[in-house]
RNA sequence: GGAGGGGUGGCCGAGCGGUCAAUGGCAGCAGACUGUAAAUCUGCCGGGUUUUCCCUACGUUGGUUCAAAUCCAACCCCCUCCA
């Protein structure tokens, strides 16, 4: 896993820890980072108020970036939504308004700024694609940037042959969004001195063209680092589930159910998962995975405490924990825990409801029947009363209580 | 523009006049077994209702019929082939 050739921390960390797929050229890299400070930079979507699980890779690489020495760049692409992005399969996506747009960011920031540190020397920096995009001349863009695209290359990419071959639509918009996301490059080499650019596997391509057209241009050594698709044990995409993305805002997931997500963890993904999501160091985090059997129990508890302390606070990982050890471990019931508030006792079926534990009455009333509803532990019937101060449980792992109004 | 094919529940996909809230599969939920894991087995899986009842639903809008997801017409959208 570890690659020892490389001297400097950046890549000797970001490679013992998993998260490098490809790098553009790495011997030439590995020397720059080892020598002086190298700016690197991510993209982001901002359509959503928040980013999720699906991001955390890359903003956990930012985070070793700058814990290494080094300056990251979150790029937010706001210029590109504005446009917005056809990537999608179905084009129908609603247009978002500048203040959306703009709302989007500021909510987004407040999750970088868990994760990097906004000032002091290697400070990160936050920009938006939109500054130089919307300004764009189109007949001088063409001269200046599309005169180093060859059509021929751009069509063997698989993004575009993929849709081709199948004869599915491909708007012009969307073949030019690679030429977009290479010139956000070039201005963020220009403008920051930016020389790495990293992202998902999926983005290889698109980096790759921001370097060429760096070194085209500019006459710049510019790279590219991807890492690889991060999937659960059973194949599944990593951070869905039933309820949608796990989001990393608190406003959109609270941390309790952030926590939890950790915590159900599969057993082959823990280690795998500490070294990506965590800043533990490797010696403990090999001592952890070690662990046999149950055992493994106390590495998942682990796994979801830093995690959700990088994302959420300290303070909020350690609720998390408490509420999970007094919920899960004692049956009794944690102050995390999702409440219902009522004003006088209530049915069953009506508090499984609020809770959100189940999404109609009728969904309650076959829990109940199944066995799957319980109130302080105790398996419940469809006509009983629940009042404040009481539990109320869905299954095994949902569980809340009902408070007074 | 011409000729065909198609739009069904979160997804895929049957049904082609009544017995259809609609076969299957996936996903999901619950139960058993466990370790808040995996695998396996069982049940559930539109909404309401203490239930052989009522709503809403098979692209949209009309029509035929005692009765339509199923037939007809128009429209919208998607796909294939031809121009």
């Amino acid at each position: 896993m570890s690659d020892p050739e490389f001297r400097s921390d950046f890549l000797r960390t970001l490679s013992a820890r998993g998260y490098i797929h490809q790098v553009t050229d790495a011997a030439a890299l590995d020397a720059r980072a080892a020598a002086g400070v190298v700016t690197a930079y991510v993209g982001y979507d901002c359509t959503a108020p928040s980013l999720h699980i699906g991001n955390l890779v890359s903003i956990m690489m930012l985070r070793w970036l700058q814990k290494t020495g080094h300056r990251p760049i979150v790029l937010m692409g706001g210029g590109t939504t504005r446009v917005g992005d056809p990537s999608g399969k179905d084009e129908g996506r609603p247009m978002l308004t500048s203040e959306q747009i703009e709302a989007n960011k500021a909510s987004i920031r407040r999750i970088f700024e868990r994760f990097l540190d906004f000032d002091g020397p290697n400070a990160a920096i936050m920009v938006d694609n939109d500054e130089w995009l919307s300004g764009l001349g189109y007949i001088s863009f063409l001269r200046d940037i599309g005169r180093h695209f060859s059509v021929n290359r751009m069509l063997t990419f698989d993004s575009v042959r993929l849709r081709l071959d199948r004869e599915q639509p491909l708007s012009f918009i969307e073949f030019n969004y690679m030429i977009c996301q290479a010139y956000d490059y070039l201005e963020l080499f220009r403008r920051h001195g930016c020389a790495l650019q990293m992202g998902g596997s999926d983005q290889w391509g698109n980096i790759v063209n921001g370097t060429d057209l760096i070194r085209r241009v500019d006459g710049g050594e510019a790279f590219g680092l991807t890492t690889p698709l991060i999937t659960r044990a059973d194949g599944a995409k990593m951070g869905k589930t039933a309820q949608g993305a796990v989001w990393l805002n608190e406003d959109a997931l609270p941390a309790f159910d952030y926590w939890q997500f950790w915590r159900n963890t599969h057993d082959a993904d823990v280690g795998r998962f500490l070294r990506l999501f965590t800043d533990l160091d490797m010696v403990e985090i090999e001592r952890l995975e070690g662990l046999e059997g149950a055992g493994i129990n106390d590495a998942k508890v682990v796994l979801a405490t830093e995690a959700t302390a990088l994302c959420r606070g300290r303070a909020a990982a350690e609720a998390a924990a408490a509420t999970a050890a007094a919920t899960f471990a004692d049956g009794g019931a944690g102050e995390d825990l999702p409440s219902f508030a009522v004003a006088a006792p209530v049915n069953i079926l009506d508090a499984l409801v609020g809770l959100g534990f189940a999404a109609s009455k009728g969904e309650a009333r076959r829990l109940v029947q199944q066995g799957g509803a319980r109130v302080d532990g105790e398996a419940a019937g469809e006509t009983m009363l629940v009042a404040p101060g009481q539990k109320v449980s869905a299954g095994k792992k949902r569980h809340g209580v009902i408070v007074a109004a």
